[in-house]
DNA sequence: GATAAAACTACGAAATCCACATATTTACTC
DNA sequence: GAGTAAATATGTGGATTTCGTAGTTTTATC
C-alpha cells in the first residue's frame, strides 16, 4: 500500500466526479452518474476508490471566525538540527492546523488558530519558541483572510 | 444577510453534529442523530441552517501531489498602496488557492499550485511580481508537508 | 485472439431523505 | 409567572437513494 506519495492519473470522468463533489459534498451518487454520463453504482465505485487511495476526502470545513477564534496567524520558524522532528513536536499541538517543511528563509511554516491574542501569546512562548532547535520565530497575524479554496486538481 | 463575519454562538449538539462532518462529510443524517442525540430531522435542519450561515461546509478536498501539482509554495509579498486590491488580483488568479492580509514583514501571504517549477517561475514573474504596488516577493517552496487539518472550531 | 482483471450496468431490498403536520422548548413581554 | 410568538424538535409516509450482488462489457497483456 500506501499509493499516498505519488500515483495516481485521474481521468476526466474522476475529475468530474470530483468537481461534482467539491461543489456539494452531499450530492447524491445518481445525481452525480447524471451529471457525468456514469450509473449509480459507477459513480459509488470511483468515490470509494479515490477516498481509499487518499486522492479526495468529503469532509466538513468550518469558518474559524465563526467558531469563536478570532485569531489566526501564519508562523515562520528558523530552526537548528532535525526540521521533522520539530515539525512534529508542531503538528501535535492542537492550535496549529498547518504545518510544512518549506526551502527560504524560513524552514518551517506553520498556520495557528487561537481564540484571542492571549492565546496567540502563551502558544508561541510556552510551546512553539520552547522547542529544542527552534531558533527563531517571525508571527504574521492575519488581518483579513481573503480566498480560500479546497479545489485544487481539476481547473 | 451576511452573518459571514461574525455571529453564530454555536451549542453543543451543533458542535457535535460538525464533528460528526468532519470525520465523514457523508455519514447519514440518521448515524449522526442517534450520534448526538437528535431525531433525523432535527439534524438536518441543522445542517441547512449551519451551511446557510456559512458556518460549515460539507466538501470534498483533494491532495494536490495526487493530482498533478508537484510544486507548492508560499509567497510572502511586501506591497505600497492598497493590499486589499492586490490581494483581490491574486485571489482571481487560479493558482492561488490561499490569500491572506497579515500585519508583519510581509503585508501578504499567498499559497499557490503549479503543476511544476517552470509554472512557478512564470507565475511569479509573469504574473505575480507584476502586479502594481507588488514592491517585493520571498517565494518558500514546499518541501514536505506535514499537518493539514480541516477541523478547527470544535476541539 | 485468448485470457484475466478492471470497470460498468442492472436490479431488488434496505436504508435514507424529504416534506409536512404536530408537539415541545425557548425567549420575551407585560 | 402567565401569555405569546418564534424557534426547534418529533413523527410519519412516500419518494429517493444507497447497498450488495450478479452478470456484462471494456481494457490490458501476452
Amino acid at each position: 500500500m500506501n499509493s499516498k506519495t505519488r500515483a495516481a492519473q485521474l481521468d476526466d470522468v474522476s475529475k468530474a466526479i470530483i468537481e461534482q463533489l467539491q461543489e456539494d459534498g452531499r450530492r447524491s451518487y445518481a445525481e452525480i452518474g447524471k451529471a457525468v454520463g456514469l450509473s449509480e453504482a459507477a459513480v459509488r465505485q470511483r468515490v470509494q476508490k479515490l477516498t481509499d487511495a487518499g486522492v479526495m476526502q468529503v469532509v466538513a470545513v468550518t469558518d474559524p471566525m465563526q467558531l469563536g477564534f478570532y485569531r489566526q496567524a501564519m508562523i515562520g520558524l528558523r530552526c537548528s538540527g532535525d526540521t521533522r522532528a520539530i515539525a512534529d513536536q508542531l503538528a501535535s499541538m492542537p492550535s496549529v492546523d498547518y504545518v510544512v517543511l518549506t526551502a527560504g528563509s524560513f524552514d518551517i511554516m506553520a498556520e495557528v488558530v487561537c481564540e484571542s491574542d492571549e492565546d496567540l501569546i502563551t502558544l508561541l512562548n510556552e510551546q512553539i519558541r520552547k522547542l529544542e532547535g527552534v531558533v527563531s520565530t517571525e508571527t504574521f497575524v492575519y488581518l483579513k483572510l481573503h480566498k480560500q479554496l479546497y479545489n485544487w486538481g481539476t481547473r
